[in-house]
DNA sequence: GCCAACGTTGGC
DNA sequence: GCCAACGTTGGC
């Protein structure tokens, strides 16, 4: 793990929380993740790193980006202190969302770890991954 | 609503 | 420590 800009992606289910909420809230604490794997990857975010903002259920897309306002602490309502927070604020919205069928398709895509392992619910992107997803949702 | 993937739990 | 059973997530 070097210096170089990182990047994430983090999943939600819109109804339980969306990007727009996101937005009106301008910002909110990322908690509640109960998985190892993903507690791995919110204890690697640093103030700063970007994020891909992802609403799974119907209509599976990135719909927005996001940025990293404060690194990991543990999380408050889990008492095992096993797990992590971290906080994360909105950046803007993609001018059109990034379905998944869509980067299931793209074979430069295929290796996304939203792809190979579908429920882990943090996970890294490449500089090339980000690349082409904001390519394609129109922004940059 | 169904099923696959995968993490966790608990009996042994 | 192994593994079967079970629960949860998420795509379709």
């Amino acid at each position: 793990m070097g210096s170089e800009a990182r990047y994430w992606l983090v999943k939600s289910e819109p109804d339980t929380y969306s990007f727009d909420e996101l937005v009106a809230d301008g910002g909110a604490v990322w908690d509640g993740v109960r998985n190892n794997t993903a507690a791995l990857n919110l204890r690697g975010m640093r103030v700063g790193d970007e994020v891909l903002f992802y609403h799974s259920g119907s209509g599976p897309a990135v719909v927005g980006l996001a940025r990293v306002t404060r690194e990991a602490f543990p999380d408050p309502g889990d008492a095992s202190g096993r797990f992590v927070a971290v906080e994360i604020a909105p950046v803007k919205p993609l001018a059109r969302p990034v379905t998944l069928s869509e980067i299931k398709a793209r074979p430069d895509l295929a290796e996304m770890k939203i792809v190979r392992q579908s429920r882990l619910s943090v996970s890294p992107v490449t500089p090339t991954e980000w690349k082409t997803i904001l390519g394609l949702g129109s922004v940059g």
